[in-house]
DNA sequence: CAAGAAGTGTGATGTAAATCACATCACAAA
DNA sequence: TTTGTGATGTGATTTACATCACACTTCTTG
């Protein structure tokens, strides 16, 4: 979460800007592309974890689905991202679903290829290891902010990672370039539809935010940090 | 979560495991060693974090504190367990604080070194690659359990992690080998001591755990995995 | 453009868990 | 032995949030 002076332009920030030009050129080159239309699913719970994707173009979730048919949104990914699971274990398996939202086209890294690749060039090896520190933290930090700020602390820092992972500076306000409906909100911060409704009428009413063609601005960002007490840490960190 | 016959004997699970002998002896190589009372803390929030630690012998727990004084454990890490940040920033500070909970012995590693260690090595950056997919997926395993299944599906994910780090089979009877009291538990799944008692105490009115002098230990543990919907993963993951 | 689908907004009610408030209980120190 | 201290156990009350129910709006698409 940032000062919105710090903040980049949204089409510059992807989770693969930890390599640099010529690690994520060795990286491609392991890579085999696929096409994935939207509503598709690149892996469910239980297939085996061997694999990791960077995202060519388009925009991956990442969600777990609770025996009540509930589904809770982990990650969004876009553009340029890099994600998947590396595991020590032979077999091990996927514990969420990638769901593919926009049609996308991804590269695709064996497991295998990725770690021949590590042990001969360190430096990429060093970059990666930061690249999952990264996401490690990432995770930790979301895993924070739901656990215990309530849902509206919860709300706030999902909308804060919005700003920081879709956002745009318009004078003081910052539009959120991504259109969400409020179940997927819901999704994301494991809270029902209705709730985020009453937060967000709630936050409407504050002056805190406003909706500008269905697009959510942030009107006052220092708010939305106080409730879910954040730190200000890094952009690349807090997000979606 | 496994397979009570799967359990190795408590003193030989370690995170660390994810490294063969030799790796192993070259972080050592590059750790200086420090001793840490109980009480003291590694680090607190905001601290600059460029180290990691391995726990020669002790106890540290992981945790995170709100504006309210509420204290929430993230992790407790034993001895041969590894741990620490990561990050691609150079200014990067904990979210965390790490509290020494038993007088240890501790290996400190510089990130510096630690990345030339990983340069010069592809064998030790494959696995640390692994410990790091390893320590991120017991992250977001546990972030699951504690969003998705209420309170008593944390508390018995707790539970089941807690056999798996604390564990001893009596025949067919796992003794949490580790004294927790109700408040410490409560931390952990980020509820009250008196929800914590409230619910110990319906598992034992079920049959589920008892008490032996003031040790946990679970009965039924399929009841506990199917209120948590555990899907039975390795050992090494679902630990605490 | 009509009509269904998908999304929003909002009241009423139910429920899980926090909070508050004490009564024990265990045990260590004076 | 008393006294203090930390932990446990449990009821009564409050709160946050989910659930249910339904009206209203806005987008689709035939």
């Amino acid at each position: 979460m940032t000062d919105t002076l710090q903040r980049k332009p949204v089409s510059q920030v992807a989770n693969s800007d930890c390599f640099t030009e010529e690690s994520l050129t060795k990286l491609k080159e392991i890579m085999y592309e696929m096409r994935a239309e939207a509503g598709n699913h690149l892996f469910w719970e239980g297939d085996t974890a061997d694999k990791l994707y960077f995202l060519k173009r388009g925009q991956v979730k990442i969600t777990k689905a609770s025996d009540e048919g509930k589904s809770f949104i982990l990650y969004v990914y876009n553009t340029g991202d890099l994600f998947g699971q590396v595991d020590p274990f032979q077999n091990s398996v996927h514990s969420f679903n990638a769901e593919v939202m926009e049609n996308s086209i991804i590269g695709v890294i064996q497991q295998k290829d990725l770690e021949v690749l590590l042990w001969q060039h360190g430096d990429l090896a060093v970059e990666f290891m930061k690249w999952m520190g990264l996401m490690h933290r990432m995770t930790q930090t979301k895993f924070r902010d739901l656990m215990m700020f309530g849902k509206p602390g919860a709300l706030c820092s999902t909308l804060i990672r919005l700003c920081n992972s879709y956002g745009k500076n318009h004078g003081s306000e910052i539009v959120i370039t991504k259109k969400l409906t409020n179940s997927e909100l819901a999704d994301m911060i494991g809270a029902t539809r209705e709730s985020v409704n009453r937060m967000l009428g709630d936050l409407k009413r504050g002056n805190i935010i406003a909706m500008e063609n269905n697009y959510i601005v942030v009107k006052d960002l220092s708010y939305l940090r106080d409730i879910c007490q954040c730190e200000n840490c890094p952009v690349d960190m807090c997000r979606i």
